[in-house]
DNA sequence: TATTGATCATGC
DNA sequence: GCATGATCAATA
């Protein structure tokens, strides 16, 4: 590991290791493959949580630190340079994501003057490093290991069943039927809820355009889709 | 066991 | 509340 702080300052500076290339981030991710989370955790002088209950996004963040992206909470690419998203994958023995991937909120009052072309989901597809983690329960955290890093865009036919789910959930949502969706719809992208809990409350407009509350909501790249991206490589060892 | 709906932490 | 980072846990 090279992550470090800076001798003799308390505060880490993110910058300092950030790829400055491509090859370098991927270059990099791969040299984590195999390792277990306890090695990320010591080079940067991490606790290591007893659990992820109250530290569900722990490992995200120390892979994202671990690979010299910066912690930022802004509405950009990870590696704003490169244009890279990074997002780790919880998988299971054999590889396959245990998990949804979140992609982005729903701007459920103002997505009416939007397209697929311009959508932030687009966007955020456009290039991602995905970092499968294990995340079987029976393994302490400690020694969940990294999987073999995939650099994705999206294929034409991904984009354009990603497109469909896109305009087929966000229509519904332009023309107020946002509560009307479960997360049964769409094939590659489904809409669930973003939120603190079940009681949060963001604006949005009806049908009839009657200004309205209702349940935060994020699109999200179902696991089976994650799973097929992931399944033409080999992200861990069989057990 | 795969999936859905709910939930957790943090910064601004 | 919304952006970042996600996983939990009940149910189908």
């Amino acid at each position: 590991m090279t992550d470090r702080r800076t001798g003799g300052h308390k505060r880490f500076v993110p910058g300092l290791f950030e790829p400055r290339t491509e090859e370098e981030l991927v270059k990099k991710a791969w040299s984590l493959a195999g390792a277990p989370l306890s090695e990320l955790a010591r080079a940067q002088g991490l606790e290591i949580p007893e659990s992820l209950v109250r530290a569900k996004g722990w490992v995200g963040q120390l892979v994202e630190r671990a690979l010299g992206a910066t912690a930022k909470s802004l509405a950009e690419p990870d590696f704003r340079e490169l244009g890279i998203e990074l997002k780790t994958i919880p998988v299971d023995r054999r590889g396959h994501p245990k998990e949804s991937t979140f992609v982005s909120s729903i701007a459920l009052g103002e997505l009416a003057a939007d397209s697929w072309e311009t959508s932030r989901v687009r966007k955020k597809l456009a290039r991602v490093l995905f970092v499968p983690v294990e995340a079987e329960p029976s393994i302490p955290i400690a020694n969940r290991r990294l999987g073999a890093p995939l650099l994705w865009s999206p294929s034409e036919a991904e984009e354009h069943r990603l497109r469909a789910d896109w305009q087929s959930l966000a229509g519904l949502i332009q023309s107020g039927y946002a509560e009307s969706i479960t997360a049964h719809a769409g094939e590659c992208l489904q809409v669930r809820p973003k939120a603190k809990d079940s009681r949060a409350r963001t604006k949005y407009q009806d049908a009839d355009g009657a200004d309205e509350l209702t349940l935060p909501r994020g699109f999200y790249l179902r696991a089976t889709f994650t799973r097929d991206l992931l399944g033409a490589h080999f992200s861990l060892p069989k057990p």
